[in-house]
DNA sequence: TGTATTTAGTTTGTCGACAAGATTTTAATA
DNA sequence: TATTAAAATCTTGTCGACAAACTAAATACA
């Protein structure tokens, strides 16, 4: 899909969510790296619209912390905090676990019925072996349990967190198992599932710290050995 | 002062972020109440600017939960979510212990000193039985905690509970007892300072959520006897 | 009198333009 | 040649204007 085809006819105040969404999807695949600039006036041809908009979706993306601001400077993609991974592996691990207790107490049929929807999908991700589609929907699956646990200020950061995991999953996870089934994450997702659908709290807390530990233990790993790679060179 | 003070000689760059700093303020000290309509053009001609900076400003608020954008309707003051306030409570009071927590491990001299200065000016609103200043101040000696504690994502969720808190606050809290030293909250907050200091992870813990839950059902009781009015009337 | 429809009036979303500030290029000097 | 100064170019921040969408007021109709 060209850019060119979406300029014609878009409804009048979609222009600037149509912006955010496009940016947002670029930045956390990549296609925008880590520390390049966002020149307004080439996305306003690229996206075939005036400054205001992209302007007002540069402004969002800045509020998610995905892009930085710069007064009088150019807006860049936001910087990935290396040196300081450890406190969003924290963050993250946390608002796994109060999110997945809270959905073991306050979820309906309905919210059970939408993990499960989103759990199939993304069981379907892992047997294709798309890799790219699996952080994804990942973060999709847990968003899912977070909006059953119906607290918005979880719900906000837990997204955030994701999200940018989503960018350093992308840099550092590569498929480090042979593509066999049943595989671990899916045994998990099902796991936590029948804890949330039992509203066991206390099971639900520690398959989550589980859960977040074995991530936050693999990015880790690949970065250690990552970083050997460079020292060797 | 008043507004068209303002308006010459602004350096360029500054607009939104001076609509941000006066817009935000009002709402948080409820001159703008929760629900009331913004217009764009009276507050452009209030502050004497034109539209263009003031949306950015609208954008970044509705970004912090403090306005809501309807879509080619008036933007609002975001109203509280009164039914779920204890979704509020739960995340503030984890926050509070998280953050209190990570000062302990994380602080150095210097965030010692800044949380002691913030203390003092605290303790000077408490004296003088000035109620808003309490709540701000109060708020502002917590946010020098998570500072301490390091963690971007707990500070920007904490910053944003307080801020929702101020407005909470301001509806429900009236000096429930009589300007006595040492005042509880003081008293409190000296211990916190000390638990810090002495790196003691657990006890900043439990003091923090003890805290927090004297907070939280100061609040509820307020509110409690509120109710019970209305119903009589 | 109450409801539906048209009309008039606001308010927002987007646009193109311009000037302040920053960056790059060119010229000047040691 | 290297360093500094000036000029030219580019990018952002702000502005005023206009049209789409919404709101209300006025009118028509049952």
């Amino acid at each position: 899909m060209t850019d060119t085809e979406d300029q014609q006819e878009r409804k009048r105040g979609t222009g600037a969510r149509f912006v955010y969404d496009t940016l947002r999807d670029e930045i956390l695949n990549l296609v925008l790296q880590p520390g390049e600039p966002i020149d307004e006036i080439g996305l306003a041809e690229r996206l075939s619209m005036s400054r205001t908009p992209i302007r007002e979706a540069l402004v969002r993306l800045a509020g998610d912390g995905l892009v930085t601001l710069l007064p009088n400077r150019s807006t860049v993609v936001s910087q990935i905090d290396f040196p300081n991974l450890h406190h969003f592996f924290d963050a993250l691990t946390l608002m796994y676990r109060v999110t997945t207790r809270l959905a073991a107490q306050f979820h309906d049929a309905g919210d059970l019925q939408a993990i499960r929807a989103r759990q199939a999908i993304f069981a379907e991700a892992v047997i294709a072996g798309d890799t790219a589609g699996m952080i994804q929907l990942n973060r999709d699956f847990h968003v899912a349990i977070a909006e059953a646990g119906r607290n918005p200020y979880y719900l906000q950061l837990f997204s955030r967190l994701l999200d940018e995991g989503r960018r350093i999953l992308r840099l550092y996870y590569y498929p480090s198992f042979e593509p066999a089934l049943p595989h671990p994450y899916i045994q998990e997702h099902e796991a936590i599932i029948a804890a949330v659908a039992a509203r066991d709290v206390d099971t639900c807390d520690r398959l989550a710290k589980e859960h977040a530990d074995k991530i936050v233990r693999q990015i880790q790993d690949v970065m250690a050995r990552d970083l050997r790679q460079n020292i060797e060179i």
